[in-house]
DNA sequence: CGTAACTTTGATCTCGATCAAGGCTTGTGG
DNA sequence: CCACAAGCCTTGATCGAGATCAAAGTTACG
């Protein structure tokens, strides 16, 4: 366990300081969410070269692993775990872009600096690549770029959703949006779905405050759309007029 | 000239009927807009591939030529002229994600369908490639799939930008900084701005009604912020004030 | 258990939406 | 060159969804 970084965790979230030794050149070759992210696409016999690039960081609950404007040093691959990425205005509004979990790639960007920031909702694994040796591993690996390009894409069709959200739809019809965006995170639709977030992330998600979520939440108990379980998690019990409500078709 | 596709102007916007012949293999060469484009990845020893691959089509104002929902059959660079892309809710809301223009890629997506509509605001010439070609060029030329990612890299940190806007942001900071971005569009901040859009379009992207946008601009003019000219422009007076407020930094 | 953080619910307020006229611009045909 | 029409755009009056302010309930965790 030495080769993991670790931290304390701290009232309010700072910068972690990232260090550790790079993983053992068969790591990669038997973890277990290799299927489901980009490293997928190296095979077998060229996998101990990502090993060798990658080294693994533990991220406590709280902590911030990416900061907004900081310089944009590395890329992370979640191992397991769930994260919120954000931005933020000075005066401490702020709008969370996006949830993260297993599998999934952060830290796209042209720029020198993250254009967002990256804050742990639990205790997360992750893997990070830093941008020189990820370079490399593109170089030589073609399905690697196509594999990002093909993740980025799906991520800026997730944004255009976002925006009409932001945009357009009512807080009923934003929260229906995002249970059901949450709903595909687990394979039976109708068993319980966790939302591993605060209503307050929720909030700066949708675009709300923490007031009108929890309202809305309660709307949708009253009118039999979802029961409301205990430790953050929802049963969806009417799962067509949650469709027709998120996609405003009703109100 | 008959090799350009072209369409009559329409009162309600229909799709496109897509058809035209492929460029002469030394068109791409002398393009005006390959150099801001992802095509200067290509040498001039293999433009004539690219050329092969092109159709240019010329799009009317106010014509569709990508519907969202309908398969996605085409890449699309533009060439000139301003597009809007958008994506609506049954009842006729509209979002606008963004607005193209010279130099612009339009279609990445890993589904078989449009995940938006993209409708000309001017008379627009583009270049059309057929996905199943593109992925051909990909394959040859891996330089173009890094461009791409490039671009959609560059994309995504706009649709997160957009998300703060609109999640978070007030009437006056989403004007301010919808006239900052505009501004970039131009050689020197202190000219003219073209606005080649109308209030409509400023409201579906900044997620308000005309009225919103027209008051808040004639409040911008009151406060010495802006003058507006004639024929859509506006010529920013207080570039310190405007910045200051679009980053929600004063009322 | 106790306490600190999170959540729910209620009362009130406000920014931007909606409803409603007018004014301006642009284009067309006499 | 002007009259007219059809879109846009602006401005005013009013409304309402969701924000803000306030105070109990709950939950999680030492």
């Amino acid at each position: 366990m030495s080769d993991q970084t670790t931290c304390q965790r701290d009232a309010r979230p700072r910068r972690l300081i990232l260090a550790g030794a790079h993983r053992q050149p068969g790591y990669c070759l038997s973890c277990g969410i290799r299927a489901q992210s980009v490293c997928s696409v190296i095979d077998d016999d060229d996998i101990a070269r990502l090993a060798e690039t990658a080294v693994e960081t533990l991220v406590l609950p709280g902590r911030s692993f990416i900061e907004e404007g900081a310089p944009a040093t590395d890329f992370y691959n979640i191992t397991s775990g769930n994260v919120k990425l954000f931005k933020a205005l000075p005066d401490g509004r702020r709008q969370i872009t996006g949830f993260a979990t297993t599998g999934h790639f952060l830290g796209l960007a042209v720029s020198d600096l993250y254009a967002f920031g990256a804050e742990a909702m639990d205790t997360v694994r992750l893997c990070r690549f830093s941008r020189a040796r990820m370079r490399l591993l593109m170089d030589d690996f073609p399905r690697l770029e196509r594999r990002l390009l093909a993740e980025a894409s799906n991520e800026l069709v997730a944004a255009q959703n976002q925006m009409l959200l932001l945009g357009r739809k009512t807080a009923r019809e934003r929260v229906a949006s995002f249970l059901l965006e949450r709903v595909r995170e687990v394979p039976n639709p109708a068993e319980d779905v966790p939302l591993p977030m605060t209503r307050s992330d929720m909030a700066d998600y949708l675009g709300l405050t923490i007031e009108t979520v929890s309202r809305t939440l309660s709307w949708m108990r009253t009118e039999r759309l979802v029961t409301i379980g205990k430790g953050h998690t929802v049963r969806i019990t009417a799962m067509e007029r949650l469709h027709a409500l998120a996609a405003g078709e009703a109100g």
